[in-house]
DNA sequence: GCCAACGTTGGC
DNA sequence: GCCAACGTTGGC
């Protein structure tokens, strides 16, 4: 099976690469968009690579390297209505939401941040940098991986 | 805090 | 099924 290679938005507030640096594998719940929920259920594969993303913050950017650590599972906070992810309409026997874990791999050196990403030509078709991109799990190529990942050292 | 870009909801 | 209204994301 071919490792593939995907990208996931965090709010540092929220839960940081610190933080996952902290526990090593995080459940990740909350992703309540149905094309970032097929992608986990139908593209992720444990060992996949992930380049984990800081949103929201004062210098969004790729900070750091994870990997796909189970295959999806239903999201436990659709189910409890505490949690600001609470969905009345998903039931038990047909879950609407999923989840996968997170396994933290290691920090970048540096920030490599979205300003940075949109300097770079070979990045334009990068679905992180186009246009009303408001995804927050999103394939990436391997050959964009090879890139960042590169630019990491420069 | 503003607001563009999108997704979702619900009336019809 | 259309589409206006509304909510959310997330950069700036």
């Amino acid at each position: 099976m071919t490792k593939r290679y995907w990208l996931i938005k965090s709010e540092p507030e929220e839960f940081s690469i610190d933080a996952l640096a902290k526990v090593k594998v995080e459940p990740w719940t909350g992703i309540r968009n149905y094309q970032a929920r097929n992608f986990m259920r139908d593209g992720m594969q444990i060992g996949d690579g992930i380049l984990f993303y800081h949103s929201n913050c004062p210098e969004p950017g790729v900070v750091g390297i994870a990997e796909v650590a189970s295959t999806t599972f239903p999201d436990p906070t659709q189910f409890d209505k505490r949690s600001d992810y609470y969905d009345p309409a998903s039931k038990r026997e047909e879950p609407r939401w999923l989840a996968i874990d997170v396994r933290y791999v290691r920090k970048l050196v540096r920030t490599i941040s979205l300003a940075e990403l949109k300097d770079h030509d070979e990045l334009s078709e990068f679905t992180l940098v186009r246009r009303g991109n408001r995804l927050s799990v999103m394939p990436v190529t391997r050959a964009h991986w090879d890139f960042i990942i590169d630019l990491e050292m420069q």
